[in-house]
DNA sequence: TTGACATATGCCGATATCGGAATATGGTGG
DNA sequence: CCACCATATTCCGATATCGGCATATGTCAA
């Protein structure tokens, strides 16, 4: 056995640079895949190879425009993202218990090594 | 040139299913490092791995308590990812613009194909 | 110091990944 | 049908990753 998770999960999706930078490009509308790789300053099939990963966990919608293929944003996959990070949304809201503290006792005791 | 974005960064950081499941485990308070490598049914080098990018991404802090090492979430690194998805946000509350009969066009222009 | 327990590290094999270049496919217009 | 433009796919090398196993390091207690 090796390698367990694959790239097909938006979780691993979103792990790239570059393919978060698409997708922050998408949100003003479609583009075709020349113009994403143009903008982002990467080629042609780098651009397409990501898109198509995109593709796949859902995250971009492309649709037939002519000689064009247009991609377009389809952010609700990030949702569960968002959920996920949400969860622990009350550790870095101090308000919640003593965390605060006791972050300050880690810091303090990796320090004294 | 090869592969660009390492394992060192929050991102990739919870790519990991396994990754994201000790998070979770940590969630309730510390843990020794055999604990989470029993509860999540991991071996002991395997789950020390782990804790090791997580604690290099800063998602976790790690202090002595006698022969042990306790390990305790440190969530703060989450937050912007939490915050980066959330900027897309209103792509999937629907009380936004036309993104859905949007996003219906394409569904319809794909599988028309 | 020695022994027992807890944790970290090193090495390995299998596989996945990214970027680049060349090339294949697809669609459009003449 | 044939050139032309847009996009996808394939092949490649370099590197990163994960899991497993063996072993090193660390820490206590007697």
């Amino acid at each position: 056995m090796a390698r367990a998770a694959t790239t097909s999960d938006v979780f691993n999706a979103i792990a790239e640079p570059q393919r978060r930078a698409i997708l922050a490009l998408l949100q003003p509308g479609e583009r075709p895949v020349t113009e994403v790789a143009q903008e982002l300053g990467m080629t042609q099939p780098g651009a397409s190879k990501h898109l198509r990963v995109l593709r796949e966990v859902g995250l971009v919608r492309d649709r037939k425009a002519g000689k064009q293929r247009l991609y377009g944003l389809d952010a609700r996959g990030l949702r569960p993202v968002h959920q996920w990070t949400g969860g622990f949304e009350r550790f870095w809201n101090e308000s919640f218990d003593r965390l605060d503290e006791y972050v300050q006792d880690l810091k303090q005791a990796s320090q004294e090594d």
